[in-house]
DNA sequence: ACGAGATACCTTGACAGGCGAGGTATCTCG
DNA sequence: CGAGATACCTCGCCTGTCAAGGTATCTCGT
């Protein structure tokens, strides 16, 4: 939310799966725990949450189930599947290599 | 190039303007540059940097002028501004912190 | 002498992801 | 009873990337 998103563009589908791999969870506390886990700097909108949720269930990454509240609003819980084990692995190799790119080419010579 | 470079999005002009600061330069050799720097595991698509170019020129970052060659194709240097190096030093501080919040995203309990 | 490949520039149009704006419904608490 | 939190969702725009296409010059091997 402070922070320029373009930045972080690419790599929300991620942290959605890294949410997912500790357990199911839902559209709004998955945003709730970005916010918590970045003390309050990042969020997701809830239209990019949404869409990439669709995204990551169409490739086969994450199921979805309603929940049975008893009281409260609906909720729609996602989980990961195997696929999606896979694919967030792989992310993190990725982000390790993209992470090396970067500082080899922005540091330039102040750092 | 072998890089999801969804992941390097919103880091070109940061890139290109690391590399102006170490001195003016001109399209294809800030290409070969970032080529180099990376072992060949990444590069702008011509269009991509291009386009940055002209967006980073338009925000008062970089100032271009044709070199004098006497001979081969001609080449149009780009050099960086005051406002140029401004910028880069902000996007170097953005960077810092972006890194920081996905670490901390995408790392799940696999770190 | 000539074609291939490197050097060097540039634009157009499509595509994908993020997001502002808008919408729905339920519950809680003062 | 109204405000605010919880919880879901979609439409359409914007922006950055890039495939594809174009131009012109020089070098080097055959």
């Amino acid at each position: 939310m402070y922070i320029t998103s373009d930045l972080l563009r690419g790599h929300t589908e991620t942290i959605i799966l890294a949410i997912l791999s500790r357990g199911d969870s839902y559209g709004y506390r998955i945003n709730k725990a970005i916010r918590t886990q970045t003390d309050n700097e990042y969020e997701l909108k809830e239209a990019t949450l949404y869409t990439a949720f669709h995204r990551l269930e169409e490739a086969g990454c994450i199921t979805s189930y309603w929940g049975n509240e008893e009281s409260g609003a609906r909720r729609r819980y996602y989980a990961i599947t195997e696929e999606g084990k896979r694919v967030y692995r792989n992310a993190l190799e990725e982000w390790k290599k993209a992470n090396d790119l970067i500082n080899r080419l922005i540091g330039g010579e102040l750092l």
